[in-house]
DNA sequence: GTCTATATACCGATAGAC
DNA sequence: GTCTATCGGTATATAGAC
């Protein structure tokens, strides 16, 4: 699958993500007109996600947030009923995607090897599309509650575990030489969440979404000694 | 070598680093007897290093700091001249050790695959030492303004560089199957950070520094073809 | 060299006009 | 539904006693 292809079956448009966020979060949003609340609330999190990545979330006054998006500080609390919840509705909102994706993408009926490419793919597009929310939820994480906190690291390795599931199967039908792969898993994770966190080093070398994944499944392919004597 | 061996050579003490930072920054640091400098310095970092992996650099207060450290707010001023100097004297260390200790260690006339574990094995022994300041200097990079920001980029593709040269060494001598050692120095290096920024994960699944670094030596060596046919 | 006390600014959050 | 004005609290940073 192209990520042309992958961009236009995953139908992720901000207003979407933002008309869900809206109806999940009735307690905490003044408003009452969707469409009234739905353009505001994705201006906010746009707003938010570019201030927040350019000097961290913390560094963000709501000042800064209210300037930026041209909502009064009385408007923005319309939204959200401190900063902290803003900060909670935007990574729920970022888990909640992934999860669907990931496992809507996969085949689980499929042979390990065409799954593993497919997982590798899936993700990578995800995190192109989707790049402001997933460095955010990246780099934001220690600064959420405990409970908060868990849900991410729980989130991290749900992600891992259908990577571990995958590497299990090849094992078992002995496609795949893996001695470790909880490791493998991990290794495998790091260098998919380097496209999101590293995007400026891809951007600057002109290396597109699909050219890097097609070099990490090559690269991870060659490691698991697929189809070789 | 054994992650015991590299340790007591690389020699890498509190003590010492403060000691560096004490000749490098008597500008802004007010205090002139040696000893009383280093002493408080080493107190100061590690508790702002702990702080700030905590829950961040921008959100630890320095009124946290004094209190943490059991120095009051004036005494801390007399070691540095704002909170941003503070950051910038932490990530500089960093930088300086990383490049000082990663130049010392390779051996430039050694054989490429021999090169490639002997960086892999160093990079992740530094790390391991000083987890806490890596696991800092990646976090709050971002927090930097634009001159220091340009430093961090440029000894990350410095240390990349590192591997690049390796690779593309190999390649020329055919001990690798290296494709775009670019790409692949990239990957390897996410590998590499892995370690010090997912370190919670390893610590809960009692992976050891060295167990890590064997099984990315085997996964990497394996998928540049290294001693197959 | 280290302390306490304080200056000044800005933070998150809210009340109430419109 | 959005605004402005303002609250109380806390931030960084400093002055001056000891």
């Amino acid at each position: 699958m192209t990520f042309e292809e992958f961009r236009q079956m995953a139908t992720i448009s901000m207003e979407e993500i933002c008309s869900e966020i809206f109806a999940e979060n009735q307690a905490s949003i003044k408003i009452k007109k969707e469409a009234v609340a739905v353009k505001n609330l994705a201006n906010i999190f746009n707003t938010a996600l570019r201030l927040s990545n350019e000097k961290g979330f913390q560094s963000m006054s709501l000042r800064d947030l209210s300037r930026a998006s041209g909502l009064s500080m009385g408007a923005l609390y319309s939204y959200f009923t401190s900063k902290e919840e803003l900060l909670e509705m935007i990574q729920n909102q970022g888990r909640r995607l992934t999860r669907t994706v990931l496992t809507r993408q996969i085949d689980v009926n499929a042979e390990p090897d065409v799954m593993l490419r497919t997982a590798i793919r899936t993700h990578l597009y995800l995190t192109e599309i989707m790049q402001k929310w997933f460095y955010f939820s990246y780099m934001e994480t220690k600064n959420l509650d405990k409970p908060q906190q868990k849900k991410s690291i729980d989130s991290e390795l749900e992600t891992e575990q259908v990577f571990i599931d995958i590497l299990d199967a090849g094992s078992r039908k002995k496609v795949f030489h893996v001695e470790n792969s909880v490791l493998a898993a991990s290794v495998i994770k790091s260098m998919l969440q380097d496209w999101y966190v590293k995007r400026w080093k891809y951007a600057r070398r002109q290396v597109s979404v699909e050219e890097y994944a097609e070099f990490v499944i090559g690269f991870i392919e060659s490691a698991l000694q697929i189809n070789r004597a």
